[in-house]
DNA sequence: AGCAAAACCGGAAACGTTTCCGGTATCGAT
DNA sequence: ATCGATACCGGAAACGTTTCCGGTTTTGCT
């Protein structure tokens, strides 16, 4: 019995009769006999795609990575999950990736493409997209990103609220960092807010992207602020956050105060009150994504997809009175 | 140049003189030079430790992921997330993934350990960690456990409602299928139950763990049963969809009816009303199930953890009157 | 200067597969 | 019976590392 026959039963080649095939696979089954990964690794380079969710349990991502993970599964797509906090560099965790598994592709949910990750990702020589941010910026040849149009959902979640007469805004989730999502919705909502033909009055309130700390500051912020009507928050995580605060505070959402999200995380949907939010197309980016680091395309490729407004109970028309705290 | 300086270099041995170290980073530098891992693997076995997560978007696996990974980081174990439907067979992508890699260990959260998964893991050749549902009753050399103690647990979330007066008590979550986690915790309720002076009535709502579900059953569920007064759910994400739909039928939370989960996510802590919940003890079982895994034990091992209540504000006192819907 | 020890480096085998290529049966047709 | 084609199988190279071992150079000591 030779060393080459064994291989042809286990690859299922034709080459092999099927008595010989039996017995193959009998000793086989005896000898609980697995071929070593790494071996078969070594001549057909079967390469894995990493995908790494910058932020432990933002639910946005959770939310990503379940549709990619069912994607993948549909085109067996070998994924290999990772999650970094959000303090940490991604792209060292990339790059530890890449040196310990055979990639073919990595996805890199949620990060940043800034000049020096960029720089940092470069000699990967294999396909990186990032998804839910953009990277149009950056000509490397072979980073590409799927991402939300910014400026069109931010812009579409204020003139929600315009239009059902607030004019005080707060903003939630603005950060210091050049963070290109915040500054590219920041720009959105300065549209809307100048296509406006009443003068909108905008005060940004920076917190991360965490139901905790978004808490905290909408503690520490609405007793000094009782004009404010509305609240745009850059996450739906900010807004559930921002609910329960003003809920201790004893304010009424939407009766005092409306919130809107961005995201469409389930639990909006089930949170009381329900939250009216953007929601990003979870599906289509998973989908456009994957495809887009399997085909290794000769030079990068950017796309934008376009969120949708879900009006639900947190959002409703402005109050007339005025609140004592 | 030799190919073994080479690999020196790349493994920090001691053997080579700094000048030719520097020369030869120079020209790995340059070259963009990446050893492949299937060829370091085939020596040196560097093996892998998967994680499958039974339940897409479970939110409670979720939290456990993340702790599994950041004690992961820590010991820097290789760890490699997948997760699977609820429907569909872990020891499936179990297999598939023991195929394509080579594994130390394999982790599975949420997993049912009956007689017929552990019979298709038998011939995997490293350990196996079922996580949060006990094995015990396996003896299976090569299949371990770091589980809850169902029993106690709900037990205790029992004890709470009765203390608070509460008879007539519904159990969300409870399933046809031989569950061993619902089945412990039914013990668990039983046991609380008969211990208790007064009589206890308890129904049973099947209901599969998920929001979406949980919200439809008490939809058509709480007209039909005006009497119950609190609701113990076996998990936080019926728990919430249930809240949802006592409050799309007008019902007050704790006012009208208690509600108690099982799992504490964080998001319990945010809903409107926050809930009380057995929490389940992830730091621990991460860092238990990891530890389990990476010692390559002899036998076979299994402990059981004890969860705490959280009270918050979904339970409270019995209503003395009654309602009409 | 002479010698032992240490430092440094290269050759070659080995890891467990896949794949190419050539060889031996077996079979059908003439 | 001979030949060609086909089915089946085995030898051996190759994949890119690591590791063992032996060789050469350098160093330190007397």
């Amino acid at each position: 019995m030779s060393i080459t026959t064994v291989s042809r039963v286990i690859n299922g080649r034709p080459d092999v009769s099927p008595v010989t095939r039996e017995r193959v696979e009998k000793v086989i089954a005896d000898f609980h006999f697995v071929s070593n990964p790494f071996a078969r690794g070594l001549k057909s380079a079967e390469a894995v795609v990493p995908v790494i969710l910058r932020g432990h349990g933002n639910p946005f991502l959770n939310l990503l990575a379940e549709h990619l993970l069912s994607q993948a599964r549909k085109q067996d797509c070998p994924l290999l999950m990772d999650s970094v906090d959000e303090a940490e560099d991604e792209t060292a965790a990339a790059l530890r990736l890449s040196q310990i598994h055979a990639c073919q592709g990595m996805l890199l949910a949620g990060a940043i493409p800034d000049r020096e990750r960029i720089a940092a990702l470069k000699e990967l020589s294999f396909p990186v997209v990032f998804v839910t941010v953009s990277a149009a910026g950056n000509p490397d040849p072979h980073i590409s990103s799927v991402a939300m149009d910014d400026v069109s959902m931010a812009s579409e979640g204020i003139r929600h609220l315009l239009s059902l007469g607030h004019r005080r805004l707060a903003v939630f989730g603005t950060s210091t960092s050049s963070c290109d999502t915040v500054a590219m919705r920041m720009k959105g909502i300065q549209q809307a807010a100048e296509a406006s033909q009443s003068p909108v009055y905008l005060t940004l309130v920076p917190t991360r992207f965490s139901r905790h700390e978004a808490y905290a500051a909408a503690r520490a912020f609405f007793p000094l602020h009782p004009d404010i009507t509305a609240v745009f928050c850059m996450s739906d995580s900010i807004a559930i956050g921002v609910i329960r605060a003003l809920h201790d505070l004893g304010l009424q959402v939407p009766g005092d105060i409306s919130v809107l999200g961005i995201d469409g995380i389930p639990d909006g949907a089930y949170s009381i009150p329900s939250l009216t939010t953007i929601v990003q197309p979870v599906e289509a980016l998973a989908e456009e994504a994957l495809a887009m680091v399997l085909k290794t395309q000769d030079r990068a490729q950017h796309i934008l997809l376009r969120g949708r407004l879900e009006i639900r109970e947190s959002t409703g028309p402005v109050r007339t009175h005025t609140v004592a705290l």
